[in-house]
DNA sequence: CGTGTTATTGACCAACATCAAACTTAGTGG
DNA sequence: CCACTAAGTTTGATGTTGGTCAATAACACG
């Protein structure tokens, strides 16, 4: 739990932090968020964060590493909906509905902080600025989905990877743990056909065509962006959905 | 627009109408909510409600009629992307996002109600109950997006319309617009197509074998759901997402 | 060094798209 | 009321994408 004097703190409070990067605290702002009492849990890969059934009484925003949301949607298959990235607050739903109706899970080793729904419902009601930021970005979250209904619909799967590659690479990119070309995603090939909706088998034949054609080389965790331009022509990507400031889009070459 | 004195108006406000159906409003509230203004317009089907690019400064709440959400993919392919009944709230986004990235256009002709960004925002603002029950709304509707991702990704083209009809029947009758067995769903077979990301005459052979196993007939606009447990067995179709309560499941034969 | 996980590749097959054409319905104007 | 047109529906034939099955190779970890 973080006292008032935020400044001077060595651990700046991880909602001060997240939100900084969208809007400017005022001081009464600031010292409202840093009232709000966090605690911090790591996560290894594999775990959840929180599980389909749970009836959660606090919220978490993700410091570092990387999630998932994910279902089991018929008898074995599971459905990966999003990834989530540092600065997200993915359990939003948590706060405002009963149960949830899917899992949160480490992608890999996650560190986050909690805070109790109250804190939240305060927050919102003193700091509307604030609560401005996360109706913001539920709504871009919302767009995302769109987006992904709309490759999966009807999109090849070349260009569905590639347009999750481009996505990604944007979204860490912000989240200021990548330069847009080197990516840290460790996902097996399986996770990415349950994110993209395709056999392991035809993702690995993808992943084949990306670096056959000099865009993308996945090593192990990490992928690795060769030609953005031509990758994002390959996916056909248009990240407008994403609703880029002028500062998000310096250093990758979007069309 | 409508004055204060709420319920003698002939007209009642169509945000008070909407929001009593989710929480009784205190007093304060509802003269709160009454004092936003609102015009009222009628959309023919096929118009747009708001395009892809506009920079609105209004939000509206549809009265009656239905709409969709959507979008040019590809070159040519239209996707939809979500279905909006009476009671929705739409374009939030508009309020928190500068540029609209999809259309919302009216499929069957519908009345909605406008009313300027300032007044939700100030509506938010001076009573947080209303405000969490937009927000219960948007999340629903991710939810419902994520559930689209996972029927499109992982089911067959016949799971997948029934489900679609499972979850439409469930929010035409929240929004007191049907029975639950009798639809009026004024879709072509080529815009169900575009909805559930399959082509217009794989959906014929769907429908035609929804009709042979008596499970469903498409009259012209109306859908009439002949045996709702086998249409939802058929879909395996699990409406836990939509977070129903007690009384939204009353007169639906959920399992 | 062995064991389990992930990646890679090939062969085969099914679901669904595409193409094409006939048919039905609804709307329009004479 | 009928003829005409446009939109939507229905059906068949054919082709392609991507799924499934199966086996091997490369790693990762204890």
């Amino acid at each position: 739990v973080i006292g008032k004097n935020v400044v001077v703190t060595a651990e700046i409070h991880p909602l001060i932090q997240k939100l900084s990067r969208a809007i400017s605290l005022s001081e009464a702002e600031a010292s409202l968020v840093a009232d709000t009492p966090v605690y911090r849990r790591s996560f290894n890969r594999g775990e959840s964060i929180v599980r389909q059934g749970d009836r959660p009484t606090n919220c978490f925003v993700v410091i570092d590493g990387l999630s998932c949301r994910d279902k089991i949607v018929v008898g074995d298959r599971r459905q990966i909906s999003a990834i989530n990235v540092p600065g997200d607050l993915p359990d939003l739903q948590g706060v405002f509905l009963d149960v949830l109706d899917h899992n949160i899970t480490a992608l890999a080793r996650s560190e986050v902080a909690f805070f109790p729904h109250k804190a939240i419902l305060e927050l919102f009601a003193g700091a509307p600025r604030v609560a401005a930021v996360f109706w913001r970005e539920l709504l871009i979250e919302a767009a995302i989905y769109r987006e992904w209904l709309g490759n999966i619909a009807c999109r090849g799967s070349l260009p569905r990877l590639a347009s999750f590659i481009c996505e990604t690479s944007i979204r860490l990119k912000i989240a200021g743990v990548s330069d847009g070309y080197k990516l840290m995603l460790p996902l097996t090939q399986g996770e990415l056909g349950e994110l993209l909706g395709m056999s392991l088998v035809h993702v690995n034949r993808c992943v084949r065509a990306l670096r056959e054609e000099q865009l993308v080389v996945f090593a192990g965790r990490e992928v690795l962006i060769l030609d953005w331009q031509r990758l994002q022509a390959r996916g056909e990507y248009d990240p407008s959905y994403l609703q880029l400031s002028k500062k998000d889009k310096k250093g990758l070459p979007l069309a």
